[in-house]
DNA sequence: ACCCGCGTACGACATTGTCAAACTCAGTTT
DNA sequence: AAACTGAGTTTGACAATGTCGTACGCGGGT
């Protein structure tokens, strides 16, 4: 691994403190958090700000993500293979069960959603396409690290954090949970990060067999499950919907 | 201007460019297009690989954008007060109107999407949050661009397209056009930019006064126009909206 | 088999970014 | 009022840093 540029590591060193923190930053507490001179910080903010990364809140000096990664978002978006494949089948899947319906990817040991279907009802329901979630406390996740050990003897190694009681945060459970998935081709998540709200999701692969993103469906337990487990036919429908998009991209059917 | 440092700049060049049409590019596509030597270009690349920036096709070879940029657009949403500010007003107006919603600010000289309610029917719609759309060919930018007659000069000098036999190319005609915005304090768009979408635009105001953002509806015409103006009411309402929002960011309500 | 074009690696050079200290300006405290 | 903090910003010398030309390896055309 020769030299990787400095300043652009720097850059988005500061860029992921201030998508982490959703708040603004001012150059000191950056300095601080990253352990660089001020005056380094300014530069690397100037710059920032210049290409429209960041913007800088006139009146009180501090800093913000900028415009300019909205749109690169979507442009992102817009080229990504696994999301433009699963449209048309995350639209069907979501009218099929009535429930909504999300995509994710693994990003940084986490689950990035790609896209979302919201439920088709009325209610009103918050958009989290590009939300970062935790890889072991939902069902899109337990599918994705079931095929990825390395990421998940990675999350192993940092620690997992609870969120409800019921999520598991024991590195064997967290295991036996995988092996299940793996050997049943799905997984599901009974309110282990949100107490009212369970999640089914299966893998969706690419030509070559890899695990390259997972599709789900969640919503309250009493319409998903039935005798603390998932509908089968719920279950099929997320299967089969995942199944679709995998041949989209080219996976042998088997 | 004191020194920015190069390599943010081109990296941020390498990003625009990967976000513009052309969504893969190899290492000597964007050395040609950007003048600069293959090997320099490769080692930004690497970086912002490595940085999670940019993804490469291992088959092919070629470059696109990453995720990570997916995570830090929809953060910069969550940090954007007119966004938050805007959500209820916005679900309101699409409620009252039967419409579809958007609203948008200035950047870079086009509009930036940064909230869409869908109209309130079942018909499949595509979210556009984080698109850019031209400024002289939407209600959005022309009620932006009538209070910011520096980046409507620079517009002007780059020269418009025309995107349908109604949008407005010509330099006079569309300063005619924004001073009867900045005169009724609203923008309509007749077909300019989609042969069958109107769209009828008010601005948004912050404390000091300055237009930050623009709130508009859009639709068919047959449902926004009557005797090809736009309806009393459904203005009535976006205006009314867009207040509403000026008044949530400190905008003195005159 | 050959060549062309690609992505990648290497290393010398000097351009470039870094860093600490100094500056400005508000808001607070003395 | 004056001094003091703590913010963001500017400065300029130094050398670490990124740049650039050249060279390598590989694959797909022909």
């Amino acid at each position: 691994m020769p030299g990787n540029i400095q300043s652009i590591e720097r850059a988005a060193a500061i860029l992921r403190l201030l998508s982490g923190r959703n708040r603004r930053l001012g150059v000191v507490d950056i300095s601080g958090e990253l352990g660089l001179p001020k005056g380094t910080v300014h530069g690397l903010l100037r710059t920032l700000q210049h290409v429209g990364f960041v913007e800088q809140d006139p009146e009180t000096g501090k800093y913000r993500l900028g415009a300019a990664l909205l749109h690169m978002g979507s442009s992102y978006l817009d080229g990504n293979e696994l999301r433009t494949r699963a449209l048309n089948w995350s639209d069907s899947l979501a009218a099929r069960t009535q429930e909504a319906v999300r995509i994710g990817t693994l990003h940084d040991g986490q689950v990035l959603i790609v896209h979302h279907v919201f439920r088709p009802d009325d209610s009103y329901q918050t958009l989290d396409v590009g939300s970062l979630l935790p890889a072991h406390a939902t069902a899109l996740g337990k599918v994705l690290l079931a095929h990825h050990p390395y990421v998940a003897a990675e999350l192993a190694r940092k620690g997992m954090v609870s969120y409800t009681d019921q999520t598991i945060c024991d590195l064997e459970r967290l295991e036996r949970e995988l092996e299940h998935v793996r050997e049943r081709g799905w997984a599901a998540e009974y309110g282990e990060l949100s107490p009212s709200q369970v999640s089914l999701a299966a893998p969706i692969m690419d030509r070559r067999g890899l695990t390259v993103g997972a599709m789900a469906i969640f919503g309250p337990p009493e319409r998903l499950l039935a005798a603390r487990a998932p509908r089968g036919e719920l279950l099929t429908h997320v299967r089969e919907a995942a199944q679709s998009v995998s041949r989209e991209l080219g996976a042998i059917p088997w």
